[in-house]
Parts: structure tokens; sequence; C-alpha cells
DNA sequence: CGGAATCCTGATTGATACTG
DNA sequence: CAGTATCAATCAGGATTCCG
């Protein structure tokens, strides 16, 4: 990136810029250890049943994942669907909102490798 | 965004995926609580002074802030430039690695604001 | 001016056991 | 199957004080 281009980037976004920083609004939203995680599940296979997705993720304990659907639930990037059977069947679904974070999390993705090469060398 | 385009995205993503995830390893760099906070003020205006940026940044303490500074240095985000007179003056400043940022920013950026328009509602 | 050293607290996460 | 309920541990972050 040359240095008009990141200078022009920095400037629109500072003017866009709110009260509240929409920036780190975004990391208080995904931030903590498992949302990312349970996310890039979902974005790879949707609407997935508690128990696979605890699977899934992998060394996640029910308390932290129960905790982090609620969460996910709540700031609405996901949906809880469950059938009122016994026992209980319920599956967890992206919202559009979820969904569009596949954009954040390609920069993400892109940036990490980018950095991780840099620190192999 | 059509299902289509984020199903593309999914896959696209999956398949470059290592072994370690590279979006998440970009969080476990910038996702602690004044990172962000710090390389945005150094994006609006690179080379700052400790206690300016500290000024900038508001609210952060002094052990913070140098942990912080600390950290991006040796994941190669920022330089920290002293010239050795006394009484010392130091300035930071963003490396490539570091201006690459801007992008993902931008991202989390768009993300968070529309996440707050919805929340709003 | 630009920090370092120490101590301390509260929030985040984990372990374990149990349940409709 | 899909959780809840406790309790324990950890750890990031903050407060305070001091220094070359």
């Amino acid at each position: 990136m040359d240095q008009k281009t990141f200078e022009n980037k920095a400037e629109q976004l500072n003017e866009k810029m709110p009260e509240y920083c929409p920036i780190t609004y975004s990391m208080s939203i995904i931030g903590s250890k498992w949302k990312i995680p349970i996310l890039w599940k979902l974005i790879l296979d949707d609407g997935q049943h508690y128990n696979h997705l605890k699977r899934m993720v992998g060394g996640i304990t029910n308390t932290m994942l129960t905790k982090s659907l609620r969460e996910l639930e709540d700031d609405g990037l996901i949906l809880r669907h469950s059938d009122g059977t016994v026992p209980p069947s319920v599956t967890y679904h992206l919202t559009d909102l979820g969904k569009d974070l596949v954009y954040t999390m390609e920069e993400l993705f892109d940036w990490g490798q980018k950095l991780h090469a840099a620190h192999e060398e």
C-alpha cells in the first residue's frame, strides 16, 4: 500500500467517526475467546446443533458455549431455533448481520497470514 | 450479500486455512483493550511521542501504554525511535505491517456501524 | 520525559456435577 | 440432547509509587 492510499483511508474513516468508535464496538462483540471459533464453524456449516457445534469448536465447555451463544443471539448475529420435542433439538443459524462478518473475517485472515509469515522469518 | 457470495467466500477462506487460524491469530495480536485505540491514533498521526500518545488515547495508564507499545513493537506493528538525549525524546511509528491494518479496521468500522444501527432499532 | 516496579482487584474462563 | 448450577482458578488490567 502506498502512502497516499493509506492517508486517504485514514482520513475517510476519521471523517465518518461517530462519538463511539465502531471498530472498538465490533471488537467488544466478537473479541471474547470463543466468538470467532463459533461463528467460523457456523459460517462453514450453518444450522448446527449444540453438541455438534461443541465438537466442531473443540475444547470449549458447556458454560462458555452456552454463554457465547446467548450473547451472539442477544447481539443479533445468530438465531436459536428449537422445536419443542423431547429430547430437545436446537439449531443455531447465522443472521444476515452474522453472515456479513465474513468480509471482516476475510481481512483478519489475510492480515493474520501476512503477519504470521513475517514472524516466521 | 447474497447466499452465493457468502458461500463462495466461506469456501475460499476454508481452502486456504492453515493449521493455525489466521483470524484468531490476528485477534490475539490486536484484541487486547488498548491496541486498537493506540494504533488508531498512530494511523491518524504517525510518529507521536509517548506522552502525547497517552493524552490522545485517553484514560490509559503508564503501565498499559508501555506494555501495549512493547507488544506492538515485538509483533512488528510499530517502531520505537529514541534519540539518546536527556531529557529523552521517543517517537512511535507504524511499520508497513501496522499500516496494512487500516484495511481490516475499515471492515471492522463498517460492520460495527451496521451492527450499531441495528441495535438502535 | 518516558518510563519501571510492585501490588491488587474484578472480570473472564474453566472444572465438575447435575437435570428436564 | 441441550443445557444449568456452583465453585475455583487465571489473568488482564488498574492503582500507586518511584526513577534516570
